[in-house]
DNA sequence: CTAAGCATGTAAGATGTTACATGATTAT
DNA sequence: ATAATCATGTAACATCTTACATGCTTAG
């Protein structure tokens, strides 16, 4: 089994859904920490349906086909579930280019942390919304709550951790200008 | 252009190298936030000579050849990094794991956290050795160290933020044990 | 000599993105 | 009406991993 189909198998768990639906659940649910697209879920879906995991049911509207979890496809989330996640390769092109910033310059450098900075601080309000949000429901009854904070807390130390990054290298790159030999100094 | 042909150009900027001596530096300079395999580097060397980016040299062993940027490649460079870095698409399987921890259980979600958590740790000793080192070369009048301490930097409070969240979830997961009903109390 | 490390490359298959094509339903 | 949103799917292409096959060089 994929990591798409089972992340398919988990959102289909909830509850039955059309595959449009699952790309929602995704994005909106789990988007801080992961990704899919209609290119990867409707074959996942279709794979899904082959081999048993998963049955089309009533209760959509016409022409589409809502999606629900079998025994079998329970059982196969909960083995997928259980081996360990597959890391994923790092590419971060911040820091590769961070890494390189002599060639890039101190200047675009600075411009390209300060759009870190700022992505870093929309996170963490829409982190705070959302926190709101399973809080309400939490206190509301639903024990599946508490796990739904542990993510959000978790997004939210990256992001602080970002912005606490960025300004600390904003700094730095202000503060010591390039060594451009300040007259009166002899660069050798 | 590519990813690995922008990361391989970029490495070889610094000085001409074999296929295989790139993937050592990508792995061990840039491995915190970059990986690349042989199955992606060389055949993104052989379109870079192609392309008139990167030429053939001596100096290597018999048998291999040693790669060096023309000045179409160090423009074709130039551009690569000016250009806004391709965001990557979320993939953290113990977020999703944990999101869906009823399912797995609170055992083995305090599991993967331990686990997350060893790693940001043997992380934080890597990067201590790796500052050490680059501090020494920026002590030695080496210009770019300073570059380099920024994504060592970035590294060091990326693992730092893991290792926080990591103990406090596992207290939340430790404190607050699953709602399984203590005796005496209704569930309803 | 022989093992470890240096070095190159390919082939198969898995994975993933993007754009396109199509059409139903709902709200304004 | 008509625009927005819901909904499904495919095809082309790009990307990436893994395993395999091969052989040289250097240190012990």
């Amino acid at each position: 089994m994929n990591q798409t189909e089972l992340v398919v198998l988990a959102v289909l768990s909830v509850r039955p859904a059309t595959g449009y639906a699952v790309r929602e659940v995704v994005h909106g649910q789990l988007g801080a920490f992961w990704g899919e697209s209609f290119g990867q879920i409707y074959p996942a879906i279709s794979r899904l349906v082959a081999d048993g995991s998963v049955q089309p049911v009533e209760g959509g509207r016409a022409g589409s086909a809502r999606y629900a979890l079998t025994a079998a496809g329970r059982a196969r989330l909960l083995d997928g579930l259980a081996a360990p996640p597959v890391p994923q390769r790092p590419r971060d092109g911040t820091l590769l280019r961070l890494f390189f910033g002599d060639l890039l310059g101190p200047a675009a450098c600075a411009d390209l942390v300060r759009q870190v900075r700022d992505r870093a601080g929309e996170r963490i309000a829409e982190l705070a919304a959302a926190r709101a949000e399973v809080e309400g429901e939490l206190a509301a009854g639903e024990p599946r709550a508490r796990y739904w904070l542990m993510t959000i807390s978790a997004g939210e130390h990256t992001a602080r951790a970002a912005l606490a990054w960025c300004e600390e290298t904003l700094a730095a790159l202000a503060g010591e200008p390039p060594p451009a030999g300040p007259l009166g100094t002899i660069p050798r």
